[in-house]
DNA sequence: AATACGTGCGCACTCGATTGAGCATTAACA
DNA sequence: TGTTAATGCTCAATCGAGTGCGCACGTATT
């Protein structure tokens, strides 16, 4: 163990109490009147021997681990582990640790990964809910537990959350598809149980009934957000008697899978397809294909659910006023980029 | 608080002692000859309340707090964001958690974390450690502390490792260009604090040398695993008198900075010049540009790492006989893939 | 009847910190 | 000189679990 050196090692060698250089190493020198050379003494032995509070004890004691919980449903995903970077960043600044699962949508692990947060300290949560079940956030709200739900939203939960427009950027990307002349737009979609993928496609829909197009369920391919989806919905465009003039992705795996199957069929009409998706990724720029993408503010989304976290969490004391304050809901906007144009 | 029930609940509803609840919930039961009814009044109980023993106290008590620390430069980078990932569900599986830093490659912030990390009573470290200084880990090393490196390594640290044969796949790269007779091949290196830097140098030159072409300074660029260093890189080469005739990049950051650039430049001879890289990305299969990577087993890195870790943090009496075995380098393969040949 | 042993469980201390209550000592004041 | 107050610090309980030691009871043995 590297974890040596304890208060009462500081408190004997200097002939002190445990209590004052509890005291003094948080801080609360003047509030209890310790003699400021007492104080200075204890200061310097803590330094000198590289005092580190054991955070265990801490929390024990106080309730209070500086820890928080992230949980998102793949942390390999660049879109949540950009995320997580800004997460950790924010949290770190306010000397908190961040601990992070991945759900893998699924929801029995969401709620079996809550617990292990709570019962490790965490003093708040930052989900990705993979839904459509949220009874467990509810439980936690009426336990005065602070959470924020980040990139997706439950209609009939008011919590604290972090998300950005998908409806209106879903709406914008399709919108220039049909500008650009596209009047049959495919839409490749995600995981329905979220919020996420059900607001993509309204604003999917929303496009095409203010361009006059027609909705046409055979160009539409629901699934989840994952690579083998989008090849898949790929797969069933291909096999259209009349093929799309233009194709929605509902996040960047969806995408990826997308293009891949792409990539080995005929070249005519799909090679020069404009495609619009959700997540911005650093290989578009170079990829030589018309793509128009919204481009999520992770960084934003990262932070801002930490700060939300954070403000829950340190105002006052635990369990009481926290819960009455009204919660945030935080719509972030995407920035459209387009690629080829 | 949703953290609610105690063992002391528990005792008392039951009419037992928390000594009893404690042993049976710990699996003791027969070893302590409770009797088989009341081990199962308790378990039931327990099961029926939805008892979750508190992770703190039972880190404070037992010095081990099922809690992993992964320490890497940038968890938004994708190759790390992937070992996170495989950690991540490595640890989950032998019931512990992980939490995450991002070092940013500053040495100070690395020891920081490291400190912060083990007060929180982390029973081990993975780390990708920053560099040139590994006091800090060779100090928890003669503490007996478990860690293992990652990605990196230092020659003179004799530790538990994970990482991948960084020289002999850059010196396969290279190979790959000079057989399809490139003749200049520029090197886009990173951060030298790093053996993975200095490795893939080591590689690059190895590869000149076994195919009888000259070294030129000219066409190398050492700076740091970051977009931005891709993009100077590639910069300098565009000034060139002589353009290289193949370009070899260091990570994938640097990868996608060198493409930004050259996207902007001449047609000639820039859009058709291979390129070699390590790290995969999705996107290679579709950019339609002669590419070859090695490709790093992520999933692998990161199981690995946890497996020896867990090894060592499992076996015995926190303290002694972990220090006396020997340690554990493990040189994993990349897989070398083409696209557009 | 006295000793011995097995069974089933509880007491009380411990981990390392925080915290309300309280106790000497000296100074100030009537 | 006695009372009060400010100063500077300590005592001991506490958070929730884990654990060495030992106690009471019943049965078996001599």
């Amino acid at each position: 163990m590297a974890q040596r050196i304890r208060m009462a090692d500081i408190a004997s060698k200097l002939g002190v109490s445990r209590t004052t250089v509890s005291r003094v190493l948080s801080g609360k020198s003047v509030a209890f009147r310790i003699a400021p050379e007492t104080a200075e003494r204890i200061l310097k032995e803590a330094e000198k021997v590289g005092y580190q509070p054991s955070q265990l004890a801490r929390g024990l004691r106080t309730a209070f681990s500086r820890t928080l919980g992230l949980l998102v449903s793949d942390i390999s995903n660049p879109f949540f582990a950009n995320i997580a970077w800004a997460a950790e960043q924010a949290a770190e600044q306010q000397g908190f640790a961040v601990i992070v699962g991945s759900s893998g949508e699924d929801l029995k692990r969401e709620r079996a990964y809550v617990n292990n947060l709570i019962s490790r300290g965490a003093d708040g949560l930052i989900v990705a809910p993979a839904g459509p079940d949220y009874e467990h956030l509810a439980e936690l709200q009426r336990d005065g537990y602070p959470f924020v739900t980040l990139d997706r939203v439950f209609e009939d939960l008011d919590c604290d959350w972090v998300a950005v427009d998908n409806q209106g950027a879903a709406r914008g990307l399709c919108e220039v598809l049909a500008e650009r002349g596209c009047k049959r737009i495919a839409f490749l979609g995600g995981r329905m149980e979220t919020s996420t993928a059900r607001l993509r496609l309204e604003g999917y829909r929303a496009a095409l009934r203010g361009a006059g197009l027609a909705f046409d369920q055979t160009r539409v391919h629901l699934s989840d957000f994952s690579v083998e989806s989008g090849r898949r919905g790929a797969e069933q465009l291909l096999k259209l008697p009349v093929p799309p003039d233009g194709i929605f992705c509902a996040n960047n795996k969806i995408l990826f899978g997308c293009l891949d199957r792409l990539a080995s069929a005929p070249k005519e009409p799909w090679a020069a397809l404009p495609i619009a998706s959700f997540d911005e990724t650093p290989f578009m720029k170079v990829l030589g294909r018309t793509l128009v993408v919204a481009a999520q503010p992770e960084h934003k989304i990262g932070a801002r659910a930490v700060e939300l976290l954070l403000k829950r969490i340190l105002s006052g004391p635990p369990g009481s006023p926290r819960m009455n304050k009204p919660y945030t809901h935080d719509l972030l906007q995407t920035e459209q980029k387009k690629f080829g144009f």
